[in-house]
DNA sequence: TTTTTATGGTTTCCTCTGGAAACCAGTTCC
DNA sequence: GGAACTGGTTTCCAGAGGAAACCATAAAAA
Protein backbone atom coordinates (compact mmCIF):
# COMPACT_ATOMS: atom_id res chain seq x y z
CA UNK A 1 0.00 0.00 0.00
CA UNK A 2 1.07 3.42 -0.25
CA UNK A 3 4.51 4.48 -1.73
CA UNK A 4 6.65 2.30 0.14
CA UNK A 5 9.02 0.14 -2.23
CA UNK A 6 12.09 -1.48 -0.89
CA UNK A 7 13.48 -1.30 -4.48
CA UNK A 8 14.26 2.64 -3.93
CA UNK A 9 17.46 3.52 -2.48
CA UNK A 10 15.95 6.20 0.26
CA UNK A 11 12.53 4.08 1.20
CA UNK A 12 12.50 3.53 4.88
CA UNK A 13 11.30 0.03 4.10
CA UNK A 14 14.53 -0.16 2.38
CA UNK A 15 15.98 0.23 5.84
CA UNK A 16 14.23 -2.20 7.46
CA UNK A 17 15.06 -4.98 5.12
CA UNK A 18 18.80 -3.91 5.41
CA UNK A 19 18.50 -4.64 9.37
CA UNK A 20 16.45 -8.12 8.56
CA UNK A 21 18.59 -9.00 5.94
CA UNK A 22 21.88 -10.18 8.22
CA UNK A 23 22.79 -13.40 9.14
CA UNK A 24 23.84 -12.43 13.33
CA UNK A 25 20.08 -10.76 13.34
CA UNK A 26 18.16 -14.30 11.65
CA UNK A 27 20.33 -16.31 14.31
CA UNK A 28 19.18 -14.01 17.38
CA UNK A 29 16.03 -13.51 16.38
CA UNK A 30 15.42 -17.06 16.01
CA UNK A 31 16.90 -17.97 19.21
CA UNK A 32 14.72 -15.08 21.01
CA UNK A 33 11.79 -16.87 19.04
CA UNK A 34 12.04 -20.13 21.23
CA UNK A 35 12.38 -18.28 24.54
CA UNK A 36 13.95 -15.27 26.64
CA UNK A 37 17.92 -15.68 26.56
CA UNK A 38 19.93 -13.71 28.66
CA UNK A 39 22.63 -11.78 26.96
CA UNK A 40 25.71 -14.76 27.36
CA UNK A 41 22.96 -17.51 26.63
CA UNK A 42 22.64 -15.83 23.00
CA UNK A 43 26.07 -15.58 22.72
CA UNK A 44 27.02 -19.19 23.34
CA UNK A 45 24.03 -20.12 21.55
CA UNK A 46 24.62 -18.10 18.13
CA UNK A 47 28.26 -19.44 17.76
CA UNK A 48 30.89 -16.97 15.98
CA UNK A 49 29.06 -13.89 17.54
CA UNK A 50 31.48 -11.44 19.04
CA UNK A 51 30.42 -9.31 21.96
CA UNK A 52 30.69 -6.45 20.18
CA UNK A 53 28.24 -7.26 17.44
CA UNK A 54 25.81 -8.82 19.42
CA UNK A 55 24.97 -6.30 21.46
CA UNK A 56 25.19 -3.72 18.66
CA UNK A 57 22.38 -5.85 17.14
CA UNK A 58 20.06 -6.01 20.52
CA UNK A 59 20.63 -2.51 20.50
CA UNK A 60 19.39 -1.73 17.08
CA UNK A 61 16.40 -4.36 17.55
CA UNK A 62 15.42 -2.73 20.67
CA UNK A 63 14.68 0.09 19.09
CA UNK A 64 13.53 -1.25 16.19
CA UNK A 65 10.73 -2.09 18.71
CA UNK A 66 11.70 -5.78 17.96
CA UNK A 67 13.37 -7.01 21.25
CA UNK A 68 12.28 -6.24 24.79
CA UNK A 69 15.37 -5.67 27.28
CA UNK A 70 14.77 -6.29 30.85
CA UNK A 71 17.52 -5.53 33.94
CA UNK A 72 17.40 -7.51 37.00
CA UNK A 73 19.00 -6.10 39.82
CA UNK A 74 20.76 -9.04 40.86
CA UNK A 75 24.11 -9.99 42.03
CA UNK A 76 26.12 -9.49 38.42
CA UNK A 77 23.34 -7.90 36.73
CA UNK A 78 21.34 -9.56 35.06
CA UNK A 79 19.95 -9.14 31.30
CA UNK A 80 17.12 -10.80 29.42
CA UNK A 81 16.37 -10.33 25.83
CA UNK A 82 13.10 -11.15 24.46
CA UNK A 83 10.89 -10.86 21.25
CA UNK A 84 8.26 -7.84 21.51
CA UNK A 85 4.46 -8.67 20.03
CA UNK A 86 6.13 -6.97 16.72
CA UNK A 87 9.20 -9.05 16.76
CA UNK A 88 7.25 -12.20 17.09
CA UNK A 89 5.56 -11.49 13.14
CA UNK A 90 9.03 -12.06 11.87
CA UNK A 91 9.23 -15.53 13.36
CA UNK A 92 7.71 -16.94 10.51
CA UNK A 93 9.42 -15.51 7.88
CA UNK A 94 12.79 -15.86 9.39
CA UNK A 95 12.41 -19.54 10.42
CA UNK A 96 11.25 -20.12 6.83
CA UNK A 97 15.09 -18.71 5.60
CA UNK A 98 16.97 -21.42 8.22
CA UNK A 99 14.61 -24.13 7.30
CA UNK A 100 15.41 -23.82 3.51
CA UNK A 101 18.93 -23.49 3.92
CA UNK A 102 18.49 -26.78 6.44
CA UNK A 103 16.32 -28.25 3.53
CA UNK A 104 18.13 -27.42 0.34
CA UNK A 105 22.11 -27.43 1.29
CA UNK A 106 22.63 -30.78 -0.52
CA UNK A 107 21.41 -29.42 -3.84
CA UNK A 108 23.68 -26.20 -2.68
CA UNK A 109 26.95 -28.12 -2.54
CA UNK A 110 25.80 -30.31 -5.37
CA UNK A 111 25.74 -27.27 -7.80
CA UNK A 112 28.63 -25.67 -6.41
CA UNK A 113 30.74 -28.97 -6.92
CA UNK A 114 29.52 -28.83 -10.47
CA UNK A 115 30.26 -24.74 -10.73
CA UNK A 116 33.91 -25.55 -9.62
CA UNK A 117 34.78 -28.76 -11.55
CA UNK A 118 33.46 -27.33 -14.95
CA UNK A 119 35.28 -24.47 -14.85
CA UNK A 120 38.37 -25.35 -17.19
CA UNK A 121 34.99 -25.12 -20.02
CA UNK A 122 33.70 -22.03 -19.15
CA UNK A 123 37.44 -20.78 -20.15
CA UNK A 124 36.29 -21.93 -23.48
CA UNK A 125 32.99 -19.90 -22.88
CA UNK A 126 30.30 -20.17 -25.73
CA UNK A 127 28.04 -17.90 -26.79
CA UNK A 128 25.04 -18.67 -27.84
CA UNK A 129 24.41 -17.39 -31.36
CA UNK A 130 20.99 -16.15 -32.40
CA UNK A 131 20.54 -12.48 -30.61
CA UNK A 132 16.87 -12.93 -28.55
CA UNK A 133 15.89 -9.36 -28.76
CA UNK A 134 17.67 -5.84 -29.50
CA UNK A 135 18.33 -3.81 -26.61
CA UNK A 136 18.35 -0.16 -27.07
CA UNK B 1 17.13 -33.82 9.43
CA UNK B 2 20.74 -35.12 9.80
CA UNK B 3 23.01 -32.96 11.91
CA UNK B 4 22.62 -29.68 9.75
CA UNK B 5 22.22 -27.10 11.98
CA UNK B 6 22.67 -23.14 11.07
CA UNK B 7 23.51 -22.11 14.74
CA UNK B 8 27.13 -23.93 14.26
CA UNK B 9 29.92 -21.80 12.99
CA UNK B 10 31.13 -24.78 10.26
CA UNK B 11 27.79 -26.29 9.24
CA UNK B 12 27.34 -25.62 5.72
CA UNK B 13 23.80 -24.29 6.47
CA UNK B 14 25.55 -21.76 8.31
CA UNK B 15 27.38 -20.58 4.42
CA UNK B 16 24.42 -20.51 2.82
CA UNK B 17 22.29 -18.34 5.38
CA UNK B 18 25.01 -15.64 5.19
CA UNK B 19 25.06 -16.06 1.21
CA UNK B 20 20.77 -15.43 1.54
CA UNK B 21 20.75 -13.05 4.45
CA UNK B 22 22.00 -10.08 2.31
CA UNK B 23 20.20 -7.00 1.68
CA UNK B 24 21.63 -7.28 -2.21
CA UNK B 25 20.80 -10.95 -2.29
CA UNK B 26 17.32 -10.46 -1.15
CA UNK B 27 16.43 -7.44 -3.89
CA UNK B 28 18.11 -9.17 -6.71
CA UNK B 29 16.67 -12.71 -6.24
CA UNK B 30 13.14 -10.67 -5.94
CA UNK B 31 13.51 -8.89 -9.35
CA UNK B 32 14.37 -12.14 -10.50
CA UNK B 33 12.21 -13.86 -9.42
CA UNK B 34 9.22 -11.32 -11.52
CA UNK B 35 11.44 -12.01 -14.86
CA UNK B 36 14.31 -13.06 -16.52
CA UNK B 37 16.76 -9.50 -16.48
CA UNK B 38 20.26 -8.45 -17.84
CA UNK B 39 22.99 -7.22 -16.13
CA UNK B 40 22.02 -3.50 -16.51
CA UNK B 41 18.36 -3.90 -16.18
CA UNK B 42 19.45 -5.52 -13.01
CA UNK B 43 21.56 -2.22 -11.89
CA UNK B 44 19.02 0.19 -12.45
CA UNK B 45 15.97 -2.09 -10.95
CA UNK B 46 18.13 -2.70 -7.57
CA UNK B 47 19.06 0.64 -6.32
CA UNK B 48 21.98 1.47 -5.14
CA UNK B 49 24.03 -1.80 -5.98
CA UNK B 50 27.44 -0.91 -7.54
CA UNK B 51 28.51 -2.73 -10.90
CA UNK B 52 31.33 -4.29 -8.34
CA UNK B 53 28.81 -5.86 -6.33
CA UNK B 54 26.22 -6.87 -8.31
CA UNK B 55 28.58 -9.03 -10.22
CA UNK B 56 30.27 -10.83 -7.13
CA UNK B 57 26.67 -11.68 -6.01
CA UNK B 58 25.41 -12.70 -9.65
CA UNK B 59 28.82 -15.33 -9.74
CA UNK B 60 27.99 -16.26 -6.47
CA UNK B 61 24.61 -16.62 -7.01
CA UNK B 62 25.06 -18.66 -10.28
CA UNK B 63 27.64 -20.89 -8.20
CA UNK B 64 25.10 -21.98 -6.22
CA UNK B 65 23.00 -23.02 -8.43
CA UNK B 66 20.29 -20.21 -7.70
CA UNK B 67 20.90 -18.42 -10.64
CA UNK B 68 21.08 -19.10 -14.51
CA UNK B 69 23.50 -16.95 -16.45
CA UNK B 70 23.06 -17.07 -20.48
CA UNK B 71 25.30 -14.91 -23.07
CA UNK B 72 24.24 -14.01 -26.16
CA UNK B 73 26.60 -12.83 -29.12
CA UNK B 74 24.62 -9.66 -30.06
CA UNK B 75 26.82 -6.67 -31.13
CA UNK B 76 27.50 -5.11 -27.44
CA UNK B 77 26.57 -8.79 -25.70
CA UNK B 78 24.20 -9.43 -23.94
CA UNK B 79 24.10 -11.41 -20.67
CA UNK B 80 20.18 -12.57 -19.49
CA UNK B 81 20.03 -14.20 -15.86
CA UNK B 82 17.40 -16.07 -14.59
CA UNK B 83 16.24 -17.95 -11.45
CA UNK B 84 16.98 -21.63 -11.86
CA UNK B 85 14.38 -24.00 -10.52
CA UNK B 86 15.76 -24.03 -6.98
CA UNK B 87 16.08 -20.56 -7.03
CA UNK B 88 12.53 -20.43 -7.28
CA UNK B 89 11.84 -22.36 -4.72
CA UNK B 90 13.22 -18.93 -2.52
CA UNK B 91 10.78 -16.59 -4.42
CA UNK B 92 8.36 -16.84 -1.24
CA UNK B 93 10.69 -17.08 1.70
CA UNK B 94 12.36 -14.47 0.12
CA UNK B 95 9.26 -12.02 -0.85
CA UNK B 96 7.87 -12.84 2.58
CA UNK B 97 10.72 -10.44 4.33
CA UNK B 98 10.30 -7.42 1.58
CA UNK B 99 6.51 -8.16 2.49
CA UNK B 100 7.51 -8.18 5.97
CA UNK B 101 9.29 -4.46 5.13
CA UNK B 102 6.34 -3.09 3.85
CA UNK B 103 3.54 -3.87 6.04
CA UNK B 104 5.80 -2.91 9.32
CA UNK B 105 7.19 -0.35 8.47
CA UNK B 106 5.31 2.12 10.57
CA UNK B 107 5.50 -0.12 13.60
CA UNK B 108 8.89 0.27 13.47
CA UNK B 109 9.16 4.13 12.61
CA UNK B 110 6.84 4.37 15.45
CA UNK B 111 9.14 2.50 17.80
CA UNK B 112 12.02 4.31 16.71
CA UNK B 113 10.87 7.45 17.72
CA UNK B 114 9.66 6.35 20.91
CA UNK B 115 12.59 4.29 21.73
CA UNK B 116 14.65 7.95 20.56
CA UNK B 117 12.51 9.89 22.81
CA UNK B 118 13.04 8.38 25.65
CA UNK B 119 16.51 8.53 26.04
CA UNK B 120 16.39 10.90 28.55
CA UNK B 121 14.82 8.27 31.06
CA UNK B 122 16.62 5.53 30.02
CA UNK B 123 20.24 6.98 31.15
CA UNK B 124 18.27 7.11 34.64
CA UNK B 125 18.05 3.35 34.10
CA UNK B 126 15.64 1.35 36.58
CA UNK B 127 16.18 -2.10 36.91
CA UNK B 128 13.78 -4.29 38.15
CA UNK B 129 14.38 -5.25 42.09
CA UNK B 130 13.28 -8.87 41.84
CA UNK B 131 16.03 -11.58 40.68
CA UNK B 132 14.65 -13.94 38.60
CA UNK B 133 16.30 -16.80 38.87
CA UNK B 134 19.90 -18.08 40.00
CA UNK B 135 22.35 -18.08 37.43
CA UNK B 136 25.42 -20.03 37.46
C1' DT C 1 34.50 13.56 -36.84
C1' DT C 2 33.87 13.71 -32.18
C1' DT C 3 30.95 12.89 -28.40
C1' DT C 4 27.50 10.22 -26.09
C1' DT C 5 25.20 5.96 -24.99
C1' DA C 6 24.83 1.32 -24.59
C1' DT C 7 26.56 -3.52 -23.62
C1' DG C 8 29.02 -6.29 -19.14
C1' DG C 9 32.21 -6.23 -16.49
C1' DT C 10 37.21 -5.52 -13.86
C1' DT C 11 40.35 -2.68 -11.22
C1' DT C 12 41.70 0.80 -8.05
C1' DC C 13 41.16 3.45 -4.08
C1' DC C 14 39.23 4.64 0.28
C1' DT C 15 36.09 4.24 4.00
C1' DC C 16 33.55 1.69 7.17
C1' DT C 17 32.22 -2.47 9.30
C1' DG C 18 33.19 -6.84 11.58
C1' DG C 19 36.12 -9.88 14.39
C1' DA C 20 39.71 -10.68 18.12
C1' DA C 21 41.13 -9.43 22.20
C1' DA C 22 41.80 -6.47 26.18
C1' DC C 23 39.58 -4.03 29.69
C1' DC C 24 36.07 -2.74 33.36
C1' DA C 25 33.12 -3.19 37.78
C1' DG C 26 31.40 -6.25 41.08
C1' DT C 27 30.84 -10.82 43.56
C1' DT C 28 31.35 -15.71 44.37
C1' DC C 29 34.02 -20.01 44.02
C1' DC C 30 38.21 -22.69 45.06
C1' DG D 1 44.82 -14.59 45.94
C1' DG D 2 43.51 -15.54 41.62
C1' DA D 3 39.83 -17.43 38.34
C1' DA D 4 35.32 -17.11 36.62
C1' DC D 5 30.81 -15.38 36.29
C1' DT D 6 27.64 -11.27 34.97
C1' DG D 7 27.09 -7.59 30.54
C1' DG D 8 29.12 -4.87 28.19
C1' DT D 9 32.72 -0.98 26.01
C1' DT D 10 37.07 0.08 23.83
C1' DT D 11 40.92 -0.64 20.92
C1' DC D 12 43.15 -2.37 16.97
C1' DC D 13 43.50 -4.43 12.51
C1' DA D 14 42.01 -6.88 8.29
C1' DG D 15 38.60 -7.44 5.01
C1' DA D 16 34.36 -6.13 2.70
C1' DG D 17 31.65 -2.51 0.35
C1' DG D 18 30.93 1.78 -2.30
C1' DA D 19 32.54 5.35 -5.78
C1' DA D 20 34.64 6.00 -9.72
C1' DA D 21 37.83 5.05 -13.49
C1' DC D 22 38.88 1.95 -17.05
C1' DC D 23 38.27 -1.69 -20.83
C1' DA D 24 36.54 -3.08 -25.76
C1' DT D 25 33.03 -2.48 -29.12
C1' DA D 26 29.44 -0.43 -31.85
C1' DA D 27 25.43 2.40 -32.83
C1' DA D 28 23.40 6.83 -32.55
C1' DA D 29 23.61 11.70 -32.00
C1' DA D 30 25.64 16.29 -32.77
Amino acid sequence: MYEYDVYEQRCPTRMVLERLADKWVVLVLGRLSEQPLRFNQLRREVQGVSQKVLSQILKKLERDGLVNRRAFATVPVTVEYDLTPLGRTLTAPLSALTDWAETHIESVLTAQQQYDSAQGERDAEEVSPPPPRNHG
